[in-house]
DNA sequence: GTAATTCCTCAACCTAACTTGAGGTCAAGG
DNA sequence: CCTTGACCTCAAGTTAGGTTGAGGAATTAC
């Protein structure tokens, strides 16, 4: 209640701090830095060691995911921000606008998707190609996996 | 262009009749029938036939699957089917009640992000627990993989 | 009746997103 | 100094949702 303890604000952490700070498991955040989430420096004796601002940097990661958004997706925008400094709050709104509206559109077209399902139930066209459900430009890309499906033409596949 | 040669409809179909009119690769039928999507009878040789209501099932899987529903949630749903009989119009209708519903929670819950996530690019705390996207009650579960939060109790995961 | 399709099973492989374990090192406290 | 806990690397395992290929049998087409 009294003394903080002095932070040893070094400003860098280890990797079980960045852990406790974030929620994530030490090899979900080792798994990061292989696909280039964030690359941490090394100590002398070759640990790894975080800037403060790897915390939002993984928050980020975190909520994006929880969006639906895959690692690749988020290394792609988080590739975006300033490599040298640590990124300002307008850095942030940037991407985070950017994820905005791709969620935006993952809306809509689950609204879509939920009104043809309700014209599907009543017409009773579910088995018929006409139905709205069957418009492959209607489909979520690889939002969750699925079948790969061989609609149309098969030179597609095979050839 | 004239005769239509006699659709010999023992209304059994094989594997292949079935993937072309589902649009489904022959090896995910299969995969459907081990995950019990589908119950083909066999034929004399032991080949695969199905019914011709199943052209309408397995199309409400895709459906499903587009949607974003696993395929352990689809069987739930199709066991709710008639064992006997093919589905009517009405049995489809009472599933695919169900399955809209999900996906109206669903789109409320990204909608509510959405929401978040401009409060959260408007207050800056996108490192703060207390960020609405950080409440786990929140969360997607399972719509499209993520990584398996250690945040509260660490019992959830090891004890 | 035989050749060309189609089908069968089973095992192995694939991607995403991680976890788990083995075997060994680094860092901090007493 | 030396022990304990946190770290390290690398390989293999896990789940979902399938695909691919080998080796062989069943149908269909002529």
């Amino acid at each position: 209640m009294a003394d903080i303890p002095p932070p040893r604000h070094t400003d860098a952490l280890s990797i079980g701090d960045l852990a406790k700070r974030t929620g994530l498991s030490v090899s979900a955040i080792r798994f990061y830095e292989t696909k280039k989430l964030v690359s941490p420096i090394r100590s002398a004796g070759g640990q790894r060691r975080f800037l403060r601002s790897d915390i939002r940097r993984l928050s980020f990661v975190l909520i994006a995911q929880q969006l639906g958004f895959s690692i690749e997706d988020i290394r792609k925008a988080l590739a975006g921000l300033p490599p040298g400094r640590a990124p300002t709050q307008k850095d942030w709104e940037h991407i985070s606008r950017a994820f905005r509206a791709e969620l935006e559109t993952r809306i809509s077209t689950m609204t879509r998707m939920r009104d043809n399902l309700d014209n599907c139930i009543g017409c009773g066209c579910l088995s018929l190609k006409k139905c709205q459900l069957y418009n492959p430009a209607d489909r979520l890309k690889r939002f969750g996996p699925g079948p790969r499906l061989i609609v149309g033409d098969p030179s597609e596949r095979k050839a």
